[in-house]
DNA sequence: AAGATAGTGTGTGAAAATTACACCATTAAA
DNA sequence: TTTAATGGTGTAATTTTCACACACTATCTT
């Protein structure tokens, strides 16, 4: 009763986009490559899906070998099958995000001998970028600059503790955009899942800002209803 | 200096979720599959990605030969990668979903034989589908129900001309929910894309109600800033 | 022709959210 | 003690959202 599939293969891959945030700006992971083609090229994090893991699973081991980072939590976000994206053949690739630490992690270092090194750059002035990885890091992008408007992916950026303009510059950074101290503070505060704490930044040469946290479970809480439908 | 590509090859498929709005109901295109696995069953249209077309290309091929619709604007939407999704084998598979006037289209007729026939099918009361295809169902209504908030994608579900309570009662179809009609009213007016014309409806036994057009021009002017990032 | 039927079309006030806007307070370093 | 750098705060005007009810019109029925 088995029936075999027909045989139309293809290779199937992907490719990451690591957003982290640092010094005010926002930054990708590139990796060096140390393979043909594009060898000696910056790329993003990238690799082929074997038979037997999900592409979920695919995407956190991918990064791993190429980084060093683990445990991310990964977001597919689109696929690009386009039939000449890769000079020998074709390769069919989603693409996932994450958002992350950079401070919490450990130097980025890759595993495998594909990429020579791995470093983070920031989202301006990128160079350009192997295959049609300029175009992926261009859409990601796009999508979180969306969803930081309806999902709580700031927090993901930020250290566990930061402070309100911390937060907001982060919000800048993202949008591109100047944004109102009062108004900013005022609104985010409203929303009452930020948790002050009874701890002040340390070490600054200035007045020490309060630090806040993200208190996930009264975020789910408050939209727990308009989380899943719309914005 | 040609290199060969790793060959961890998968089979590499695309889904179509299409929807239609006919008498006050929103409804999606199903197959019944004439092929096994899942001989029988009701499904998705879907098929098999070939190596020298890009998937969205493959999106509409598919579409056509399991339909008979053809030239649809189809949009990417998410890509399912579980290791165990197809009984037969490894299958990769990017869905699309599609919005179109049911009532301008001629009957749906698949032109190959893995289907035996096609026909639209409310959303609500959805029976068991083959494969996955149930959970990308739910992944493609909670996508374009987000999206009907900040895209003008209701009015590729209606006719060209359509009255206000037609609109609205596509939102609530799609929502699920009940709206004000003033207020709805209002709100779509004062965005000034919708084009009142200088026509009624015709055919109903009641007062007749004032027809509009969606002004594709005038939506692009207002909304040009946001309208671009993504999605 | 009168009445029944079914859906069309309209306005206002209260509440909430958004926007614009500027100065004093605190800390560490010089 | 002064300076440099950032922290932290309030109010008023405007805009948006929301809740809410009834008279009008075309057709059909008798």
């Amino acid at each position: 009763m088995e029936v075999k599939l027909p045989t139309f293969e293809s290779v199937f891959s992907i490719d990451c986009v690591i957003f982290g945030f640092e010094a005010g700006e926002l930054k990708i992971l590139l990796i060096e490559r140390n393979e043909e083609p594009f060898k000696d090229w910056l790329a993003l994090p990238g690799y082929i899906v074997e038979q037997d893991e999900s592409i979920d699973d695919a995407a956190e081991r991918i990064l791993y070998e190429l980084t060093g980072l683990r445990d991310m939590h990964m977001q597919q976000f689109h696929t690009f099958g386009e039939v000449n994206r890769h000079p020998q053949g074709r390769v069919i690739t989603v693409a996932y995000y994450a958002l992350i630490r950079i401070n919490g992690q450990k130097e980025v270092r890759p595993i495998t001998q594909y990429a020579r090194k791995a470093f983070w750059h920031p989202v301006n002035e990128l160079p350009k970028l192997a295959f049609d990885h300029s175009e992926i890091f261009q859409t990601g992008f796009n999508k979180i600059r969306r969803r930081l408007n309806y999902q709580p992916i700031a927090f993901e950026l930020l250290p566990e503790k930061f402070t309100l303009t911390q937060l907001q510059s982060l919000y800048e950074a993202v949008l591109s955009m100047k944004l109102d101290k009062r108004n900013f503070r005022k609104k985010m505060l409203s929303y009452g899942f930020l948790k002050e704490l009874d701890e002040k930044q340390k070490g600054v040469s200035y007045r020490a800002a309060k630090l806040y946290k993200f208190d996930r479970r009264k975020y789910a809480k408050i939209f727990h209803n308009d989380l899943n439908l719309d914005k």
